[in-house]
DNA sequence: CAAAAAACTCGACCGCGGTCGAAATTAACT
DNA sequence: AGTTAATTTCGACCGCGGTCGAGTTTTTTG
Protein backbone atom coordinates (compact mmCIF):
# COMPACT_ATOMS: atom_id res chain seq x y z
CA UNK A 1 0.00 0.00 0.00
CA UNK A 2 2.43 2.57 1.15
CA UNK A 3 3.10 5.16 -1.37
CA UNK A 4 6.93 4.75 -0.16
CA UNK A 5 8.01 3.62 -3.37
CA UNK A 6 5.58 5.54 -5.87
CA UNK A 7 6.67 8.73 -4.36
CA UNK A 8 10.52 7.23 -4.56
CA UNK A 9 9.74 6.92 -8.18
CA UNK A 10 8.49 10.27 -9.06
CA UNK A 11 11.09 12.20 -7.04
CA UNK A 12 13.83 9.96 -9.02
CA UNK A 13 12.58 10.54 -12.54
CA UNK A 14 12.12 14.61 -11.55
CA UNK A 15 15.83 14.31 -10.33
CA UNK A 16 16.90 12.97 -13.64
CA UNK A 17 15.11 15.26 -15.46
CA UNK A 18 16.59 18.37 -13.22
CA UNK A 19 19.85 16.37 -14.34
CA UNK A 20 19.25 16.61 -18.15
CA UNK A 21 17.83 20.38 -17.57
CA UNK A 22 20.96 21.10 -15.91
CA UNK A 23 23.81 19.04 -18.09
CA UNK A 24 21.86 19.44 -21.63
CA UNK A 25 21.98 23.20 -20.75
CA UNK A 26 25.57 23.23 -19.90
CA UNK A 27 26.97 20.83 -22.36
CA UNK A 28 24.28 19.89 -25.11
CA UNK A 29 22.19 16.88 -25.98
CA UNK A 30 25.42 15.09 -27.43
CA UNK A 31 27.75 16.49 -24.95
CA UNK A 32 26.18 15.19 -21.81
CA UNK A 33 26.55 10.87 -21.70
CA UNK A 34 23.65 9.16 -19.98
CA UNK A 35 26.28 8.03 -17.28
CA UNK A 36 26.68 11.67 -16.69
CA UNK A 37 23.31 12.35 -16.37
CA UNK A 38 22.77 9.23 -14.04
CA UNK A 39 26.10 10.49 -11.91
CA UNK A 40 24.73 14.43 -11.32
CA UNK A 41 20.84 12.61 -10.75
CA UNK A 42 22.75 10.36 -8.06
CA UNK A 43 21.71 7.08 -9.69
CA UNK A 44 23.02 4.21 -11.49
CA UNK A 45 22.90 4.47 -15.08
CA UNK A 46 21.07 1.72 -15.33
CA UNK A 47 18.24 2.91 -13.31
CA UNK A 48 17.96 5.53 -16.19
CA UNK A 49 16.14 2.95 -18.24
CA UNK A 50 13.95 2.09 -16.12
CA UNK A 51 12.05 5.37 -16.34
CA UNK A 52 13.11 6.23 -19.95
CA UNK A 53 13.34 4.11 -22.78
CA UNK A 54 16.04 5.62 -24.27
CA UNK A 55 18.66 9.07 -24.19
CA UNK A 56 16.05 10.74 -26.98
CA UNK A 57 13.04 10.19 -24.32
CA UNK A 58 14.75 11.92 -21.75
CA UNK A 59 15.23 14.64 -24.27
CA UNK A 60 11.49 14.56 -25.28
CA UNK A 61 10.28 15.09 -21.09
CA UNK A 62 13.22 18.55 -21.03
CA UNK A 63 11.66 19.81 -24.19
CA UNK A 64 8.07 19.10 -22.20
CA UNK A 65 9.56 21.12 -19.19
CA UNK A 66 9.93 24.10 -21.16
CA UNK A 67 7.52 24.04 -23.75
CA UNK A 68 4.10 23.01 -22.48
CA UNK A 69 4.27 26.61 -20.30
CA UNK A 70 4.96 28.39 -23.47
CA UNK A 71 2.02 26.43 -25.67
CA UNK A 72 -0.82 26.92 -23.44
CA UNK A 73 -0.99 31.02 -23.42
CA UNK A 74 1.00 31.40 -26.90
CA UNK A 75 -1.93 32.08 -28.95
CA UNK A 76 -3.13 34.94 -26.58
CA UNK A 77 0.20 36.98 -26.38
CA UNK A 78 0.10 37.56 -30.19
CA UNK A 79 -1.51 40.59 -30.86
CA UNK A 80 -5.16 39.67 -31.67
CA UNK A 81 -5.61 42.62 -33.51
CA UNK A 82 -2.94 42.47 -36.01
CA UNK A 83 -3.55 41.22 -39.37
CA UNK A 84 -3.67 37.39 -39.70
CA UNK A 85 -1.04 36.94 -41.88
CA UNK A 86 1.13 38.55 -39.09
CA UNK A 87 -0.31 36.80 -36.45
CA UNK A 88 0.49 33.71 -37.82
CA UNK A 89 4.25 34.70 -38.62
CA UNK A 90 4.47 36.21 -35.36
CA UNK A 91 2.99 33.09 -33.80
CA UNK A 92 5.21 30.80 -35.41
CA UNK A 93 8.49 33.21 -35.71
CA UNK A 94 8.37 32.27 -31.98
CA UNK A 95 8.04 29.00 -32.02
CA UNK A 96 11.09 29.05 -34.99
CA UNK A 97 13.13 31.17 -32.16
CA UNK A 98 12.74 28.95 -29.37
CA UNK A 99 13.11 25.94 -31.43
CA UNK A 100 16.70 26.85 -32.87
CA UNK A 101 17.91 29.09 -29.76
CA UNK A 102 20.26 26.15 -29.70
CA UNK A 103 20.64 24.86 -32.84
CA UNK A 104 21.64 21.14 -32.42
CA UNK A 105 18.90 21.34 -29.63
CA UNK A 106 16.44 22.56 -32.04
CA UNK A 107 17.42 19.86 -34.71
CA UNK A 108 17.19 16.82 -32.25
CA UNK A 109 13.46 18.19 -31.22
CA UNK A 110 12.55 18.62 -34.60
CA UNK A 111 13.93 15.13 -36.13
CA UNK A 112 12.04 13.25 -33.20
CA UNK A 113 8.91 15.14 -33.60
CA UNK A 114 8.59 14.91 -36.67
CA UNK A 115 9.79 12.03 -38.09
CA UNK A 116 10.20 9.80 -34.56
CA UNK A 117 11.41 6.12 -34.60
CA UNK A 118 8.78 3.57 -33.59
CA UNK A 119 10.82 3.36 -29.82
CA UNK A 120 9.13 6.98 -29.51
CA UNK A 121 6.18 7.28 -27.54
CA UNK A 122 3.84 9.04 -27.81
CA UNK A 123 5.35 12.19 -26.35
CA UNK A 124 6.36 13.74 -29.46
CA UNK A 125 2.32 14.08 -31.15
CA UNK A 126 1.10 15.31 -27.46
CA UNK A 127 3.74 18.13 -28.02
CA UNK A 128 2.42 19.16 -31.52
CA UNK A 129 -0.98 18.07 -31.23
CA UNK A 130 -1.18 21.44 -28.53
CA UNK A 131 0.80 23.84 -30.68
CA UNK A 132 -1.61 23.14 -33.51
CA UNK A 133 -4.13 24.15 -31.33
CA UNK A 134 -2.81 27.26 -30.95
CA UNK A 135 -2.96 27.87 -34.97
CA UNK A 136 -6.46 26.53 -34.92
CA UNK A 137 -7.68 29.26 -32.27
CA UNK A 138 -6.00 32.04 -34.29
CA UNK A 139 -7.93 30.30 -37.75
CA UNK A 140 -10.78 30.14 -35.83
CA UNK A 141 -10.93 33.48 -35.22
CA UNK A 142 -10.16 34.93 -38.14
CA UNK A 143 -12.79 33.01 -39.96
CA UNK A 144 -14.96 34.41 -37.27
CA UNK A 145 -14.42 37.61 -38.84
CA UNK A 146 -14.39 36.45 -42.37
CA UNK A 147 -10.75 36.79 -43.39
CA UNK A 148 -10.49 32.77 -43.93
CA UNK A 149 -13.35 30.96 -46.26
CA UNK A 150 -16.29 29.15 -45.11
CA UNK A 151 -15.17 25.82 -46.14
CA UNK A 152 -11.74 25.78 -44.96
CA UNK A 153 -10.96 22.61 -43.39
CA UNK A 154 -10.14 22.86 -40.07
CA UNK A 155 -7.70 20.04 -39.67
CA UNK A 156 -5.48 20.48 -42.67
CA UNK A 157 -5.38 24.16 -42.63
CA UNK A 158 -3.29 24.31 -39.26
CA UNK A 159 -1.56 21.54 -40.47
CA UNK A 160 -0.80 23.28 -43.95
CA UNK A 161 1.19 26.46 -41.87
CA UNK A 162 2.76 23.74 -40.01
CA UNK A 163 4.63 22.43 -43.10
CA UNK A 164 5.46 25.59 -44.09
CA UNK A 165 6.64 26.29 -40.87
CA UNK A 166 8.86 22.68 -41.47
CA UNK A 167 10.36 23.63 -44.66
CA UNK A 168 11.88 27.33 -43.18
CA UNK A 169 13.41 24.82 -40.16
CA UNK A 170 14.55 22.80 -43.13
CA UNK A 171 16.12 25.76 -44.81
CA UNK A 172 17.57 26.79 -41.57
CA UNK A 173 19.36 23.44 -40.71
CA UNK A 174 20.47 23.56 -44.45
CA UNK A 175 21.62 26.66 -44.96
CA UNK A 176 19.90 28.09 -47.42
CA UNK A 177 18.66 30.85 -44.69
CA UNK A 178 20.97 32.23 -42.00
CA UNK A 179 19.28 34.55 -39.91
CA UNK A 180 15.84 35.46 -38.61
CA UNK A 181 14.91 38.01 -40.96
CA UNK A 182 15.36 36.00 -43.75
CA UNK A 183 13.50 33.11 -41.99
CA UNK A 184 10.43 35.52 -41.31
CA UNK A 185 10.64 36.49 -44.72
CA UNK A 186 10.05 33.28 -46.59
CA UNK A 187 7.73 32.31 -43.98
CA UNK A 188 5.74 35.04 -44.75
CA UNK A 189 6.25 34.88 -48.59
CA UNK A 190 4.91 31.30 -47.73
CA UNK A 191 1.92 31.92 -45.53
CA UNK A 192 0.57 34.69 -48.00
CA UNK A 193 0.79 32.25 -50.60
CA UNK A 194 -1.01 29.86 -48.22
CA UNK A 195 -3.74 32.19 -48.16
CA UNK A 196 -4.27 33.73 -51.51
CA UNK A 197 -3.56 30.72 -53.21
CA UNK A 198 -1.37 29.83 -56.67
CA UNK A 199 -5.09 30.05 -59.23
CA UNK A 200 -5.11 32.60 -61.73
CA UNK A 201 -7.77 35.31 -61.10
CA UNK A 202 -11.15 33.38 -61.93
CA UNK A 203 -9.34 30.27 -62.47
CA UNK A 204 -11.20 26.76 -61.41
CA UNK A 205 -9.47 23.90 -60.30
CA UNK A 206 -11.38 21.43 -61.84
CA UNK A 207 -10.67 22.92 -65.02
CA UNK A 208 -8.81 20.04 -66.84
CA UNK A 209 -5.21 21.34 -68.77
CA UNK A 210 -5.92 21.05 -71.75
CA UNK A 211 -3.58 22.49 -75.31
CA UNK A 212 -0.84 19.72 -75.43
CA UNK B 1 50.86 11.69 -62.43
CA UNK B 2 49.73 8.26 -63.45
CA UNK B 3 46.37 7.45 -62.29
CA UNK B 4 46.68 4.32 -60.39
CA UNK B 5 45.84 6.17 -57.22
CA UNK B 6 42.36 7.69 -58.18
CA UNK B 7 41.41 4.86 -60.45
CA UNK B 8 41.65 2.50 -57.06
CA UNK B 9 39.95 5.28 -54.72
CA UNK B 10 37.30 4.82 -56.97
CA UNK B 11 37.03 1.39 -57.08
CA UNK B 12 37.48 1.58 -53.58
CA UNK B 13 34.65 4.00 -53.10
CA UNK B 14 32.02 2.19 -55.33
CA UNK B 15 33.51 -1.02 -53.71
CA UNK B 16 31.85 0.65 -50.52
CA UNK B 17 28.69 1.67 -52.14
CA UNK B 18 28.23 -1.68 -53.59
CA UNK B 19 28.43 -3.49 -49.71
CA UNK B 20 26.34 -0.89 -48.71
CA UNK B 21 23.41 -1.89 -51.59
CA UNK B 22 23.86 -5.42 -50.48
CA UNK B 23 24.22 -5.19 -46.89
CA UNK B 24 21.71 -1.99 -46.00
CA UNK B 25 18.92 -4.08 -47.98
CA UNK B 26 19.50 -7.56 -46.43
CA UNK B 27 19.86 -6.52 -43.01
CA UNK B 28 18.72 -2.79 -42.97
CA UNK B 29 20.80 0.19 -42.20
CA UNK B 30 20.60 -0.17 -38.49
CA UNK B 31 21.25 -4.03 -38.48
CA UNK B 32 24.57 -3.21 -40.62
CA UNK B 33 28.10 -2.53 -38.64
CA UNK B 34 30.69 0.15 -40.65
CA UNK B 35 32.71 -2.90 -39.70
CA UNK B 36 30.49 -5.34 -42.07
CA UNK B 37 30.32 -2.64 -44.91
CA UNK B 38 33.98 -2.61 -44.00
CA UNK B 39 34.34 -6.55 -44.49
CA UNK B 40 32.48 -6.65 -47.40
CA UNK B 41 34.63 -4.50 -48.89
CA UNK B 42 37.21 -5.79 -48.38
CA UNK B 43 38.93 -2.51 -46.58
CA UNK B 44 39.93 -1.90 -43.22
CA UNK B 45 37.19 -0.22 -41.51
CA UNK B 46 39.00 3.11 -40.74
CA UNK B 47 39.43 3.53 -44.77
CA UNK B 48 35.74 3.71 -44.95
CA UNK B 49 36.44 7.11 -43.19
CA UNK B 50 38.40 8.38 -45.86
CA UNK B 51 35.65 8.17 -48.11
CA UNK B 52 33.09 9.05 -46.07
CA UNK B 53 32.44 11.23 -42.96
CA UNK B 54 30.47 9.42 -41.12
CA UNK B 55 27.77 6.37 -41.08
CA UNK B 56 24.62 8.34 -42.77
CA UNK B 57 26.81 9.87 -45.66
CA UNK B 58 27.24 5.95 -46.92
CA UNK B 59 23.73 6.18 -46.76
CA UNK B 60 22.88 9.01 -48.48
CA UNK B 61 25.70 8.00 -51.26
CA UNK B 62 23.52 4.62 -51.44
CA UNK B 63 20.31 6.57 -51.97
CA UNK B 64 21.92 8.79 -54.52
CA UNK B 65 22.44 5.66 -56.33
CA UNK B 66 18.69 4.69 -56.04
CA UNK B 67 17.29 8.06 -56.80
CA UNK B 68 19.40 10.12 -58.87
CA UNK B 69 18.20 7.63 -61.94
CA UNK B 70 14.49 8.07 -60.57
CA UNK B 71 14.70 12.11 -60.16
CA UNK B 72 15.52 13.23 -63.65
CA UNK B 73 12.72 11.93 -65.63
CA UNK B 74 10.54 11.80 -63.11
CA UNK B 75 8.33 14.57 -63.74
CA UNK B 76 8.15 13.20 -67.88
CA UNK B 77 6.62 10.15 -66.46
CA UNK B 78 3.73 11.94 -65.14
CA UNK B 79 1.04 12.14 -67.40
CA UNK B 80 1.41 14.83 -69.05
CA UNK B 81 -2.61 15.47 -69.91
CA UNK B 82 -3.53 15.17 -66.58
CA UNK B 83 -4.95 18.26 -64.31
CA UNK B 84 -2.09 19.76 -62.46
CA UNK B 85 -3.24 18.59 -58.81
CA UNK B 86 -3.38 15.34 -60.01
CA UNK B 87 0.05 15.34 -61.76
CA UNK B 88 1.32 16.90 -58.64
CA UNK B 89 -0.31 14.13 -56.48
CA UNK B 90 1.10 11.54 -58.97
CA UNK B 91 4.53 12.92 -58.40
CA UNK B 92 4.89 13.41 -55.08
CA UNK B 93 2.83 9.93 -54.18
CA UNK B 94 5.50 7.95 -56.11
CA UNK B 95 8.76 9.79 -54.08
CA UNK B 96 6.61 8.82 -51.48
CA UNK B 97 5.97 5.46 -51.99
CA UNK B 98 9.91 5.06 -52.85
CA UNK B 99 11.11 6.58 -49.73
CA UNK B 100 8.57 4.91 -47.28
CA UNK B 101 9.05 1.57 -49.53
CA UNK B 102 11.39 0.58 -46.58
CA UNK B 103 9.99 2.68 -43.13
CA UNK B 104 13.46 2.84 -41.40
CA UNK B 105 15.43 3.86 -44.79
CA UNK B 106 12.67 6.51 -45.40
CA UNK B 107 13.08 8.25 -41.63
CA UNK B 108 16.39 8.14 -41.62
CA UNK B 109 16.87 9.78 -45.71
CA UNK B 110 14.06 12.64 -44.39
CA UNK B 111 15.72 13.45 -41.39
CA UNK B 112 19.57 13.69 -42.59
CA UNK B 113 18.02 15.73 -46.00
CA UNK B 114 15.27 17.88 -44.21
CA UNK B 115 17.64 18.44 -40.97
CA UNK B 116 21.06 17.47 -41.55
CA UNK B 117 23.44 17.92 -38.84
CA UNK B 118 26.25 20.41 -39.07
CA UNK B 119 29.13 17.62 -40.19
CA UNK B 120 27.39 16.56 -42.97
CA UNK B 121 28.20 17.02 -46.11
CA UNK B 122 25.60 19.06 -49.15
CA UNK B 123 24.94 16.21 -50.49
CA UNK B 124 21.35 15.95 -49.60
CA UNK B 125 21.01 19.67 -50.65
CA UNK B 126 21.73 18.47 -53.87
CA UNK B 127 18.88 15.49 -53.51
CA UNK B 128 16.31 17.78 -52.78
CA UNK B 129 17.47 20.56 -55.32
CA UNK B 130 16.86 18.05 -57.93
CA UNK B 131 13.41 17.04 -56.90
CA UNK B 132 12.73 20.78 -56.56
CA UNK B 133 13.08 21.13 -59.98
CA UNK B 134 11.16 18.55 -61.60
CA UNK B 135 8.05 19.92 -59.22
CA UNK B 136 9.07 23.40 -60.98
CA UNK B 137 8.82 22.16 -64.25
CA UNK B 138 5.35 20.76 -63.96
CA UNK B 139 4.43 23.89 -62.09
CA UNK B 140 5.82 26.11 -65.13
CA UNK B 141 3.92 24.43 -67.82
CA UNK B 142 0.85 24.77 -65.99
CA UNK B 143 1.66 28.37 -65.72
CA UNK B 144 2.32 28.69 -69.43
CA UNK B 145 -1.05 26.54 -69.99
CA UNK B 146 -2.62 29.81 -67.53
CA UNK B 147 -4.07 27.07 -64.61
CA UNK B 148 -1.45 29.18 -62.54
CA UNK B 149 -1.37 33.24 -61.76
CA UNK B 150 1.08 34.58 -63.62
CA UNK B 151 3.19 36.42 -60.26
CA UNK B 152 3.90 33.25 -58.57
CA UNK B 153 6.72 32.55 -57.14
CA UNK B 154 8.88 30.18 -58.68
CA UNK B 155 11.50 29.37 -55.90
CA UNK B 156 9.15 29.54 -53.45
CA UNK B 157 5.97 27.55 -54.82
CA UNK B 158 7.86 24.49 -55.74
CA UNK B 159 8.48 24.57 -51.91
CA UNK B 160 5.19 25.21 -50.98
CA UNK B 161 4.04 21.79 -52.30
CA UNK B 162 7.58 20.19 -50.79
CA UNK B 163 6.27 21.05 -47.65
CA UNK B 164 3.00 19.41 -47.85
CA UNK B 165 4.87 16.44 -48.43
CA UNK B 166 7.05 16.44 -45.91
CA UNK B 167 4.34 17.32 -43.44
CA UNK B 168 2.55 13.93 -44.73
CA UNK B 169 5.07 12.01 -44.42
CA UNK B 170 5.91 12.99 -40.78
CA UNK B 171 2.32 12.21 -40.39
CA UNK B 172 3.03 8.40 -41.86
CA UNK B 173 6.10 8.10 -39.10
CA UNK B 174 3.96 9.67 -36.47
CA UNK B 175 0.94 7.38 -37.14
CA UNK B 176 -1.53 9.68 -38.74
CA UNK B 177 -1.85 8.02 -42.11
CA UNK B 178 -1.46 4.42 -42.06
CA UNK B 179 -1.69 3.41 -45.74
CA UNK B 180 -0.74 5.03 -48.86
CA UNK B 181 -4.93 5.54 -49.16
CA UNK B 182 -4.58 7.98 -46.33
CA UNK B 183 -1.61 9.62 -47.63
CA UNK B 184 -2.74 10.67 -51.00
CA UNK B 185 -6.54 11.54 -48.97
CA UNK B 186 -4.04 14.12 -47.30
CA UNK B 187 -1.78 15.11 -49.88
CA UNK B 188 -4.41 15.84 -52.74
CA UNK B 189 -6.57 17.97 -49.81
CA UNK B 190 -3.25 19.93 -48.56
CA UNK B 191 -2.38 20.81 -52.24
CA UNK B 192 -5.68 22.07 -52.85
CA UNK B 193 -6.23 24.07 -50.12
CA UNK B 194 -2.43 25.38 -51.50
CA UNK B 195 -3.69 26.24 -55.48
CA UNK B 196 -7.11 27.47 -54.19
CA UNK B 197 -6.06 29.38 -51.21
CA UNK B 198 -7.68 30.39 -48.05
CA UNK B 199 -9.25 33.47 -48.45
CA UNK B 200 -12.58 34.22 -49.00
CA UNK B 201 -13.91 34.99 -52.21
CA UNK B 202 -13.26 38.72 -53.03
CA UNK B 203 -10.84 38.91 -50.10
CA UNK B 204 -7.99 40.93 -49.63
CA UNK B 205 -5.10 39.81 -47.98
CA UNK B 206 -3.97 43.53 -47.35
CA UNK B 207 -7.33 44.54 -45.28
CA UNK B 208 -6.81 44.65 -41.73
CA UNK B 209 -8.55 42.70 -39.54
CA UNK B 210 -11.52 44.40 -37.19
CA UNK B 211 -14.29 43.70 -35.30
CA UNK B 212 -12.64 43.48 -31.93
C1' DC C 1 67.42 5.30 -59.45
C1' DA C 2 67.38 6.54 -54.61
C1' DA C 3 65.35 9.02 -51.09
C1' DA C 4 62.20 12.16 -49.27
C1' DA C 5 57.33 13.59 -49.26
C1' DA C 6 52.68 12.79 -49.65
C1' DA C 7 48.70 9.96 -49.69
C1' DC C 8 46.45 6.13 -48.12
C1' DT C 9 45.35 1.82 -45.24
C1' DC C 10 44.33 -0.43 -41.24
C1' DG C 11 42.89 -2.32 -36.77
C1' DA C 12 43.62 -1.46 -31.84
C1' DC C 13 41.45 1.68 -29.19
C1' DC C 14 37.96 5.05 -27.03
C1' DG C 15 33.58 6.66 -25.29
C1' DC C 16 28.98 6.07 -25.90
C1' DG C 17 24.08 4.16 -25.63
C1' DG C 18 21.85 0.37 -24.11
C1' DT C 19 21.37 -4.54 -21.70
C1' DC C 20 21.34 -7.86 -18.07
C1' DG C 21 21.35 -10.45 -14.03
C1' DA C 22 22.96 -10.32 -9.38
C1' DA C 23 22.18 -7.67 -5.31
C1' DA C 24 19.33 -4.74 -2.56
C1' DT C 25 15.09 -2.78 -1.19
C1' DT C 26 10.15 -2.84 -0.35
C1' DA C 27 5.67 -5.25 -0.03
C1' DA C 28 2.83 -9.06 1.33
C1' DC C 29 1.74 -12.88 4.08
C1' DT C 30 1.57 -15.98 8.39
C1' DA D 1 8.67 -10.93 14.29
C1' DG D 2 10.43 -13.92 10.08
C1' DT D 3 9.99 -15.48 5.33
C1' DT D 4 8.90 -15.13 0.80
C1' DA D 5 7.60 -12.67 -3.37
C1' DA D 6 7.87 -8.64 -6.11
C1' DT D 7 10.21 -4.47 -7.59
C1' DT D 8 13.91 -1.63 -8.22
C1' DT D 9 18.76 -0.48 -8.40
C1' DC D 10 23.14 -0.79 -10.23
C1' DG D 11 27.52 -1.16 -12.77
C1' DA D 12 30.14 -4.60 -15.42
C1' DC D 13 29.53 -5.69 -19.91
C1' DC D 14 28.48 -5.61 -25.13
C1' DG D 15 28.50 -3.85 -29.77
C1' DC D 16 28.66 0.15 -32.18
C1' DG D 17 30.40 4.51 -34.58
C1' DG D 18 34.29 7.00 -34.96
C1' DT D 19 39.55 8.24 -34.09
C1' DC D 20 44.44 7.82 -34.30
C1' DG D 21 49.01 7.03 -35.47
C1' DA D 22 52.10 3.49 -36.97
C1' DG D 23 52.94 1.23 -41.12
C1' DT D 24 52.46 0.79 -46.18
C1' DT D 25 52.16 2.34 -50.93
C1' DT D 26 52.34 5.80 -54.37
C1' DT D 27 54.17 10.22 -56.10
C1' DT D 28 57.49 13.74 -56.44
C1' DT D 29 62.07 15.44 -56.38
C1' DG D 30 67.24 15.75 -57.41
Amino acid sequence: MSGIRAKKKRETRSAIIEAAIRLFGEKGFEGTSVEDLAREAGVGKGTIYGYFQNKNEIFLAFCEEELEITYGALHEEIDPEARLLDRLVALFMRQFRFVTENREFGRILIREMAFPPETTSGKSRELDASFLEAVAKILLKAQGRGDLKIGLDTFLAPVHFYALYLVALSGWYNGYVENYMEVEMSLRGLFRQALEGMMPPGGEITVLGESA
